[in-house]
Formats: C-alpha cells, structure tokens, sequence
DNA sequence: CAGATTATGTCAGCTGCTGACATTGGGCAA
DNA sequence: TTGCCCAATGTCAGCAGCTGACATAATCTG
C-alpha cells in the first residue's frame, strides 16, 4: 500500500500528474525512515538495532513503520532497490547488436558508473550502498533476504533476455541459465569486495567486477593448466 | 538391543570411540525433531507451524528444541545438509582426468541417482528431502535461508576445486567463478524442477540439471541465433 | 558410589510482527 | 469556505520466535 502509488480514480491521463501533498509525505516518512535506519544500523549493527528505535527517531510509530516496510529486512535493502531497477534500464536499453553476455557486463558497468558519478554523497546515494553490502555480507539474515532478492530480479533479467532475443524463456532454457550465470558472478564479485580489501568506491567494484568476468571463459575451459 | 555398537577395529584410542547412551540420545532427538517438524511442516504449512508444536510432538521443551536448531529455519533445511556433504564427498573422489566442469556435473549426477537408489522411503529420506525442495520454494523465509547455506556450501566447492588443481583461491579466480556458475545451474535447475511439471523423483532430477547443463555452452555463445 | 559434566526443564523477558479499531488530516466537490 | 470521504497514522492487545539465567535430572568418570 504506502509501497506502490495508488491508482486513483478521477485522473484522467498521465501517469503522474503533480503529487499532493499526501503523497509527498509519505516520501518523505519513507525516506526518513531509510536515512535513519541506515544511520543506526552502521553505527550499532543491525541486530541491535530495534524496529522501536528507527521509528521513534522517525518520530512515527513502530506500527507506521510495518506500513512502510513489510520487516526489518526491507528497510536495509531498500537502498539496493534503486540500483537494480537502474540496471534493469541499461538492460532494457543496450543495443541488439551486442552478444547477450556483452549486453548483461556492459549494463552492471555502465550502471555503477553512472550512479557512482552523482555527487549525493548523503544517505542513499551509492556510497553508503557500498558501505551497506559489507554490511549485509556480515549478517547472516540480511545476506539471506538480500539473495532472496537478488534471485527475484533475476527472473526479470530472464524475461529482458528473451524479450530481446525474441524467445519464449519455456522454450529455450538460454536466458535462464545466462541470467543464472550473470548472478552468480556478481555475487561472487561483491563477496570478493567487501571481504578483500578491494579498490573501495563503485569504480573499484566495477574492477573487481570485470576480474571475474574476464575469468569466466578460463574456468569453463577444458583443463586448468598453468596460471589462466 | 545393540548387539554391538560400531566399534572402531582395535584401535585402543580413536577420535571417536564407541558413541554413548547420551550421544545416541541426543542423535535421537534430533532425528525425531526433524522428523516431526518435516510431517508438520507438509501437512500444514511452514508459517502455520509453531515451535511450540514440534517440541511438543516430540515431547520436548520450546528451549531444547533451540538447543538443537538455531532458529526455525534450520530444522527444515537439515535434511538438504546430508545431500549436500554427500555431494561433497563425491567430489573429493572423482578422478584428476576430469575436468573441473566435468567433475562438478559427474558428482551432482552421481550424488542424486546414489541417494535416490536407497531404498529408505521414510522422511529423512530422499524422496521427502524432494517435497521440501518444492516447499522451500514456495516460502520466501525459507528460501532465504536455503540460498544463504548454499552460498556457504559454494565456499566448500571452491576450496576442494583449489585443492584438486593444486591452487590458490585467493590467487587465482577460476575455482571461484566455476564454483559460482555450478551453484547457479543448480539452482535455476531446482527452481524449474519445482515450478514446471517435472519428471519427479531423482531421476527426474537428474534429467532437469543435465538439460541445464547442456546449454551452459550456447548460452554463453556469442550471438543467440535459432533455437540452441 | 560419589562428584563432575552435560542435557533438559522452567521461567521471565525482549523483539519482530499483525489484526482491530479509533483518530487525525489531506483531497475534493458543492 | 464548508463538509464529507477516505487514506495515513496512532494505540492497544497479542502471538510467535528466540535468549539468558538458574534449577533439576540424567549420564559419564573414576
């Protein structure tokens, strides 16, 4: 409910016409409520931090705060939400002419770039996405639900793929298992981030990133021999 | 009853000598907090489950029973544990000619027919760990969970892939990508087997994963073009 | 048969989360 | 502006997951 934008009757076209004020609080309680749980969380750990804390820094009722988000969970992972639909956009947006795979690498690139070039350096902006996944790396029930997620949004990388490739994704298994593949790299990628000391900031994730893909031809080839 | 308890051959002192009453006992409840928790959970539904319920089907208190799982959670997922280390162990042995890729296909194969060829129809076995697979898909908590131990199990596949080829995983990339690649076919694989119509049973299984295995390569082909 | 260990039971309590109902306050038309 | 409608919030009660602390009962060891 206070997650999606309700489908108001009277409006006669547009999408979007000007949000009232309404609408415009509820953003605001929702973003509160992010900026401040990502506040306490980094600070005291996410264990420790209570639901009762985030709202009443919030100035809102716990209940109010359920209304927002549908557990704890969410409202840490809430900042990884705008990155992946960002990338779901470069995806949607590469040219045909580009092999599947360049399509899925060129798009992650292109999308921490982009983001890691806005200058908000507030709460919210990548940076502290950044300093969040280390975050989730380390807490075993935040991993759990961030992989919850992230297989969610592969099943839209599936339908992105077969729609660009013109297949029915019941058919021909490819778009499931190349998105199956993409996944799991990035996962293997960010795992290696936030545990190495890695090139901190997006563009040493997008390093880290390339790395692994670049291994991806090696470690399917036949025999491993000498150094890839 | 027990005629004779596995003794270890003469060995005076071993690692694990004969295992007493109390460890047997504790073995026990173990089992019979699985097994009931397993029943209850299919019957009636993950959430609709209460701890209360299974500690009392066993005839045990609420505390015991956290004294033997960590969380809800884990009582449904420790029958994938046994399939899991079995898998493992399969990998361990297979023989050095083998590709990498090729050894991690040829275990999964054999780990599924192995323990699909054991006779043993009760739960704990096999066949029921399949209809918890199906259920575990279906619950989002669950999966959750499910996905974070298999990320922790793809640790295990990186190392013994290391060892096998005598690398250094912090070194070199490939035992990481390839374990990644593996544990995402798998799952694609699982999640089809539980969402299609799929033959049942392991074998059915083992005909889904070959399937995705099989276009592992023309999906990470260059261009997509006809049907693979 | 003691005495040391270890598993279990009991109890109290916190926290996440939900349903039900009352109250506030923005949206909108007369 | 007025006044109605309804969405957002607050309040309250309650269940379920989970934990620490302590007492009790069972096993193990010598």
């Amino acid at each position: 409910m206070a997650a999606h934008t309700p489908r108001t009757t009277g409006t006669p076209a547009g999408p979007d016409r000007a949000p009232g004020l309404r609408e415009r609080k509820k953003q605001q309680t929702r973003y509160a409520l992010i900026q401040a749980a990502h506040v306490l969380f980094l600070r005291q750990g996410f264990a420790h931090t209570t639901v009762d804390e985030i709202a009443s820094a919030v100035d809102v009722s716990q209940r109010t705060f359920f209304r927002y988000f549908a557990n704890k969970d969410e409202v840490a992972l809430a900042v990884m939400a705008v990155a992946e639909d960002y990338f779901i956009e470069c995806l949607r947006h590469r040219p045909a002419e580009e092999t599947p795979l360049q399509a899925l690498r060129a798009s992650i690139v292109k999308a921490w770039r982009d983001l890691g070039s806005e200058e908000s350096a507030g709460p919210g902006s990548i940076h502290s996405a950044l300093e969040l996944m280390r975050m989730i790396e380390e807490t075993p029930p935040l991993l759990a639900a961030h992989l919850r997620r992230v297989t969610e949004q592969e099943r839209l990388v599936v339908q992105v793929l077969a729609e660009r490739e013109g297949l029915d994704p019941a058919e021909d298994l490819r778009p499931a298992v190349l998105a199956a593949v993409f996944g799991s790299l990035l996962r293997a990628a960010h795992l290696s981030w936030s545990s190495e000391h890695a090139p901190a900031g997006p563009e040493g994730m997008v390093t880290v990133i390339e790395r692994y893909f670049d291994q991806l031809g090696p470690a399917l080839a036949g025999h491993w021999s000498g150094p890839a």
